[in-house]
DNA sequence: AACATTCTAATGTCAGGACAAAGTATTGAC
DNA sequence: GTCAATACTTTGTCCTGACATTAGAATGTT
């Protein structure tokens, strides 16, 4: 069963060298070099062929497994998985999950105001009473389609932003720019029927199918930065994601 | 900043010393004792304090960062984030779900035939042509009230099944104990129109939101084990789910 | 007082070793 | 030939140790 995956380590290189193996493990799964459902070498192995420690190896592994590529079986050995199976849900915004894909994603802003949090606002981002947010709501086009009604409530203290900005590229780069380092998002995910309001807006009629988002996300201070409320065409767009059992 | 988690590590216990770790502190930030916001001892102190290694303290805490309960920070410490972010959404089904929340599930099974698979079903489980399938339908209600109606496919090389298991346990109990051990599955979350047929059946009227899942459950061999197209009440449920930015 | 430098504390990465536990395959007894 | 006991392979857990990197505080210099 040696399946030879030919990698190369850079040991100069500064990304971690369990990265670099997650990377050409990856590669080779995704390239076809390593099929579904083969055998690797065990850890030891694989560990001297490219001249790392048992725990580096492992941990690179570790990390296969949690995206679902491998398999791992006590006494037995690891396996690749399907290699059509999907990447798992990440914490990016629907415009960086756009231009990824080679769509050309555009932006209208219909209301951009900084204003006082209401009480609800205060919960989803724990602010103290009096705390000032930027409230905004956008249309997303894809191909002159629309695809998405998105109304956020951004916390002031962190960096400012005005509309041009926002027609111009996705919130959560300006928030990266701001220097937010996201750490989580927790999310819920439902479905509506199009009101009044909504259905020009996304050129679909009254009581056709949404998907909605309501999505809260965390920097690495803790601070809940952003709280929004998103709907979808369902006929454009649903959530796809890999579950991993522990 | 020492913050006395008097944590009990049981070295006699089979569970693993990480896995007390995680849940002594999961358990200490449910019930209060750390607050959000409040910084942990650094991971030396904290190993020496349970008498652990810090790499045995370090995978605890890599677990709680992953579940989204702790964030770190290189050069400043480990804070606890938010306790009142949700866990992920976990490979489960609906039936242990609502089970573990103190509900009693009930189940009308409405079909229940084993055939032949047609060509979708034997793509989505890979099965070669010619293969039969168990295919059933099945209505989940709580508390008298329908929540779900759900269509499923299985494989009948695993193990056998008939209307009565189904209608008094739920489908991933009956495939883990004929020996499936799951390890992933790909789901895709969506919303539609309740029609003439769903309506009636979930006591909802025609036009009114559904949320719909499809998913494929993969086991320990790579074997795709079930596939299924489920559709909710959007005004009962919704999936819920936490983010973490790797 | 403002700025650059140095120091410190904490997490991040990596190594090498040891033993335990679970499956699988082999061997042996009947 | 069948079944149970044994050996082997592979992953799972845990340990000790070392150095790198980063963020922030303290310090010193201009």
């Amino acid at each position: 069963m040696a399946n030879q995956l030919s990698l190369s380590i850079d040991r100069s290189s500064p990304v971690p060298l369990y990265h670099q193996v997650v990377q050409g493990i990856e590669a080779a799964i995704h390239s076809g070099v390593l099929e579904p459902g083969s055998r690797l070498d065990n850890e030891i192995d694989l560990a001297a062929q490219l001249n790392l420690s048992r725990p580096t190896m492992r941990k690179a592994m570790d990390e296969l497994v949690r995206s679902g590529l491998l398999v791992r079986k006590r006494g037995v050995g690891t396996q690749v998985v399907s290699s059509q199976v999907r990447r798992p849900l990440e914490l990016s915004s629907l415009f960086d999950d756009l231009s990824n894909n080679g769509k050309k994603p555009t932006t209208d802003v219909l209301s951009f105001s900084h204003v006082e949090a209401d009480a609800a606002t205060l919960t989803a981002l724990q602010l103290p009473a009096g705390s000032k947010v930027y409230h905004f709501t956008r249309l997303r086009k894809v191909g002159g389609k629309p695809l998405a009604l998105m109304e956020n409530w951004v916390r002031d203290d962190i960096t400012s932003m005005d509309e041009a900005q926002l027609s111009s590229e996705g919130l959560y780069s300006i928030l990266r720019r701001g220097g937010v380092n996201f750490r989580l998002a927790s999310q819920r995910i439902g479905a509506m029927i199009a009101n009044d309001y909504q259905a020009p807006l996304l050129e679909a009629e009254v009581g056709s199918a949404l998907v909605t988002m309501e999505r809260t996300a965390v920097d690495d201070t803790g601070r809940m930065v952003e709280t929004g409320h998103h709907v979808y065409r369902a006929d454009s767009y649903s959530f796809e994601m890999t579950l991993v059992q522990r």
